[in-house]
Formats: structure tokens, C-alpha cells, sequence
RNA sequence: GCCCAGGUAGCUCAGUUGGUAGAGCAGCGGACUGAAAAUCCGCGUGUCGGUGGUUCGAUCCCGCCCCUGGGCA
């Protein structure tokens, strides 16, 4: 199995200038340039993603910008398996750096996630179809009954972690915590790799992320939404829980003002801003260097 | 200038028949193993415009002043 080498990794919450850091590193070294980032994987949601714009594109390569369509469901597992291939391929061993702002993508990475089986659509579907039927608590409750290992960590409130524990214990066969147990493969070789956290001041991010909101707008970030909402896809979907696309869904449809959506849109990204700082803050591990 | 209405948390506002106050939003802290821009948990952060007075005690009652909005001139 092979593992990337001397990769560098970038990781800080939105808007923090990561694009430009990993841009200027790669025309540095060499390197290209490999998402870390859960939306910026879709395709049609260039703008409102602040996915690398064409110029950027051009001077350097990117991987995994894109690559997805909308209509599908993507995850973890589905980007892990994107970055396998993706250093298989790399037969001349070319530096990659990985940039984003997806913890969890950078947890995996490194090997922080265990290895488990593929849980059928159907199998999902069913259990997520019986959570907003039945409610988090009485599916909690079921829970205790074949993982009481995950039923005591979770809460009776995040269905979305119950549904987890029951769809993988329900097509494995086992509780989820059994698998949770078991080592995950890394995909970089961790000793040789750097690791970079961006942590900008907390107010001088929110003003960054509002000028980028701003500029977003010039950049035609409502007629991406309209073209993503024309596709009348499942609201449930990964990608239409971007933020920004419901807010200035609402705008599109004549429910709130534009100065409302824009400040909507704001308040989330600032919101989202803080999650991602609690979580480098406190789940990363010293090997990273906070600058 | 006069007459109303109002000044309470960052914002919009509620409230206290006088015992130092609470909602929503914003904000802050936290959790995080296949939806992670997701999902979930916790926390009021306050010279109640200012200043005198009445009172055991005033954000609340009274006087004066300041500010904002509306009306009359």
C-alpha cells in the first residue's frame, strides 16, 4: 500500500486564506494541490464554495475540485477512496498538498478513521426515512438494544449519529463500536508530512468573511444557486446545505430581502467558522504548527 | 418652542401593582470515526439614558436634563 510522502496539509477555518497558502507553497515546491473540503468537491458550486478560480487552476494542478455532481451523496469514505486512487497514481511521486477546511477529511487522512463495510443505499434509506418518521429518541432507544456501546456516548437528540450506529450494525451485522475499534489506514506518511493550522483573529476573520460574501454576489454566486435550485433535488442532499444556497434560495423566491439573505448568509459562515475553530482548537494533535 | 410616544443585553423587544430583569436573533464554550459547510450539547454576556428627590429599598413613582421618532407651529 502506498502512502503519499513529504505531503504538506493545510487546514483553518473558512475564509482564512488557506487557497493562497497552498497555492504559494506549490509553485514553491512542486506540488500540486489536493481538496480537503466537503463542498468544494461539487461540481456547479464554483462561487458560492469559494472553490480556486481558473487562474489559480491553471498555475498549478488541483485535484478533487469539483468532481462531484450535486445530485450525489458524498462522504468521508467516498473522498478517502478518491485520494487512494489519487496516490496510486501519482507515479512520480509528485509533493501533494491537501487544503481545506474539513477536519474530519484530515482526521481520515492521517488514519484517524476506521475501515468499515459499505452500508447499502437501501439500508440507509430506510433508517433515515424512519427517523423522521419515529423521531431521534425512539430510534435511541432501539439503539440500546444491539450497540449499547454507541447508544451511551450518543445523544438521544443526534439522530444523524444514531442512524450511523444502526444502519452500519443492522448491513454488518455488528455494532458500530466493534468497528470503531479497529485501526484506520492512513493515506500520508505522517512522519515526513507537514502540517499547517491557520488561525486567524476571530474578528478579523468575520470581516473577511463578510467582504468574501460580498464579493460572491459580484461573482455571481445567486445565479449558481438558481441554476443548482432549477435542478429540484433532494433539499437533504449534501451539497444543497452549502451555505448560502438556502439563504439566497429564499431571496430567489421573493421570501426575505436581499440585505436579509446577505445577512443570513453571513451570520452561517461566521457560525460555521467558529465549529471549525473548536475543532482544530481541540481535536487536532501537536504535530501540527498553528500559525 | 409646544404636545405626544419611546430610551432595558450587540440587535428587535417583553417585564417588574417598588425587592437590582428575560425572550428571539446575534455571540461565546464544547462534542465530533462513512451527511462534517453536517449533526448535537451547554452558557445571558446588562450602570434598565443621565441626575436629583420620595422610600428601609427605585429600572419602575416625582422633578429637571439629554437623546430618538412622530405631530403642531
Amino acid at each position: 500500500m502506498t502512502v503519499a510522502k513529504n505531503s504538506i496539509l493545510i487546514a483553518g477555518p473558512t475564509a482564512s486564506g488557506k487557497s493562497a497558502l497552498a497555492l504559494e507553497l506549490a509553485e514553491e515546491t512542486g506540488a500540486m494541490i489536493v481538496n480537503a473540503d466537503s463542498m468544494q468537491v461539487y461540481d456547479l458550486l464554483r462561487v458560492i464554495t469559494a472553490r480556486p478560480g481558473n487562474d489559480e487552476m491553471r498555475r498549478v494542478p488541483h485535484r478533487l475540485y469539483g468532481h462531484v455532481h450535486p445530485a450525489s451523496s458524498y462522504s468521508v469514505a467516498a473522498w478517502l477512496a478518491d485520494v487512494e486512487k489519487l496516490v496510486a497514481s501519482n507515479a512520480g511521486g509528485r509533493r501533494m498538498i491537501f487544503t481545506g477546511g474539513t477536519g474530519l477529511y484530515f482526521r481520515a487522512l492521517a488514519g484517524g478513521i476506521s475501515d468499515m463495510p459499505d452500508i447499502p443505499d437501501s439500508v440507509r434509506e430506510r433508517w433515515r426515512y424512519r427517523l423522521a418518521e419515529e423521531g431521534s429518541n425512539k430510534l435511541h432507544r432501539l439503539l440500546w438494544r444491539v450497540d449499547p456501546v454507541s447508544a451511551e456516548t450518543l445523544n438521544p437528540a443526534d439522530g444523524q449519529r444514531i442512524v450511523r450506529a444502526l444502519e452500519v450494525c443492522e448491513a454488518s451485522g455488528k455494532p458500530l463500536s466493534y468497528w470503531q475499534e479497529l485501526p484506520g489506514r492512513p493515506l500520508i506518511d505522517n512522519l515526513s508530512a507537514r502540517k499547517i493550522l491557520i488561525m486567524p483573529d476571530r474578528d478579523k476573520l468575520a470581516l473577511r468573511i463578510d467582504l468574501r460574501f460580498d464579493t460572491m454576489i459580484g461573482a455571481g454566486a445567486l445565479q449558481e444557486v438558481e441554476q443548482l435550485l432549477a435542478l429540484k433535488l433532494d433539499p437533504t442532499l449534501p451539497a444543497l446545505k452549502a451555505i448560502g444556497v438556502r439563504e439566497l434560495g429564499s431571496y430567489l423566491k421573493g421570501e426575505i430581502a436581499m440585505e436579509e439573505a446577505l445577512e443570513m448568509a453571513k451570520a452561517a459562515t461566521r457560525q460555521y467558522a467558529k465549529r471549525q475553530r473548536t475543532w482544530f482548537r481541540n481535536q487536532l494533535d501537536p504535530s501540527w504548527q498553528r500559525r
